[in-house]
DNA sequence: CTACTTAGCGCCAGTGACTGACATTCAGGG
DNA sequence: CCCTGAATGTCAGTCACTGGCGCTAAGTAG
């Protein structure tokens, strides 16, 4: 290999981080993050297929390593068990990287189109997901509806983790997942939280 | 107002529509929509903020009818039940528009510029949704969940209504919010389901 | 009927994201 | 020391999108 191969594209998504960040997403060009990195505007393109996948780079191996936690979780769990058990594995490599992930979940949160491409992002997570289901004991009607509720009690606490990091993300996920079941007794619960 | 006003939106709309069926989203130039449409490209981009949006138009009026359902829901009703009465009637617009949003979900399903952004619309209208949740007696975080897991359930139970369009939107929905249930069962459920 | 206002529109120049084609450089194998 | 290939630099080009300016036609007041 030339020059540095891997070394460009670590710095070429620093470089992307801190201009969005200091700069704001739209008014950093893709040349301007190529200056800043020390390689050619087009090689940032031969490493980042657009300006916004550049912050999104580990959704493959989260994707991958979601779905072997999907097909090694214990036998016998309910859909949305397994669902909790992926994420909260999955939740580790967040917490662990936090210097970089919490900058990274804020920027996205308050730039509409990085937001974009995290929706779909999890969108194609969930069939992922979905599809892990199927290869479980899950039908299929079921594997898409677990995938997609699912995700979305993930998105949920990620979120709530950002805006109170006090607590840990896992704590948020565990707290997701009940309220979610707080969501389905027979009795309205939201009465008695809102009478306090 | 001058020669046609709103007929020139609604003429940008159609044109696009065609040319994204007929040559896919990305052969189709802006200037070739214009040009079907009788306008000037400039005159797209004064009816629609992108490429994209000019197929995302009755999203506002979709985020204002749910937000207006979910007010008027009766009491007593568990949040994912005041979201399955508004879904069912917002559902009806739907189905009642078939010859042009059953077309329409089928372009953005296959495009993957289009998914992302129905995807993003999804979350500001769970946002919206969680927005109208609040206003009733539901918790904050509550609100926020049931929103979230409650569009994904409409989303699902429109994607199913495209693959099988035998069933009507309506019976879909009913089954996904059932589904839904099924997830929270003590005993798995699916087992049942898929032992048949 | 005329003058004035104003909302849409056409036209033009410009920026920036992204792409294809070709030349170049540097690492490692023979 | 040559040679092959992967990573990069360079250049030209397309297209989405924007700001500015002038025009035209529809309503409105007199």
């Amino acid at each position: 290999m030339p020059r540095s191969g891997a070394g460009a594209r670590r710095r070429l998504q620093q470089a992307a981080l801190e201009l969005y960040r200091e700069r704001g997403f739209d008014r950093t060009t893709t040349a301007e993050i190529a200056a800043r990195a020390g390689v050619n505007e087009r090689t940032f393109f031969r490493h980042f297929p657009d300006k916004r996948e550049v912050l999104f780079d580990g959704e493959a191996d989260l994707r991958a390593a979601l779905m072997q936690e999907v097909a090694d979780a214990p036998d016998g769990l309910q859909p949305l068990d397994v669902l909790l058990h992926a994420f909260r594995k999955a939740g580790r490599v967040l917490e662990e990287n936090r210097p970089f992930s919490e900058p990274r979940l804020e920027l996205i949160a308050k730039t509409p189109a990085l937001r974009e491409r995290d929706a779909a992002k999890g969108a194609y997570l969930s069939e992922a997901l979905a599809e892990a289901l199927r290869r479980r004991d899950v039908s299929d009607q079921l594997a898409g509806l677990a995938a997609h509720t699912g995700w979305a009690t993930f998105h949920h606490a990620a979120q709530a983790w950002i805006d109170d990091p006090a607590q840990s993300l896992d704590a948020h996920l565990l707290q997701a997942f009940d309220d979610l079941r707080i969501l389905f007794a027979t009795v309205p619960a939201t009465r008695a939280r809102s009478e306090s």
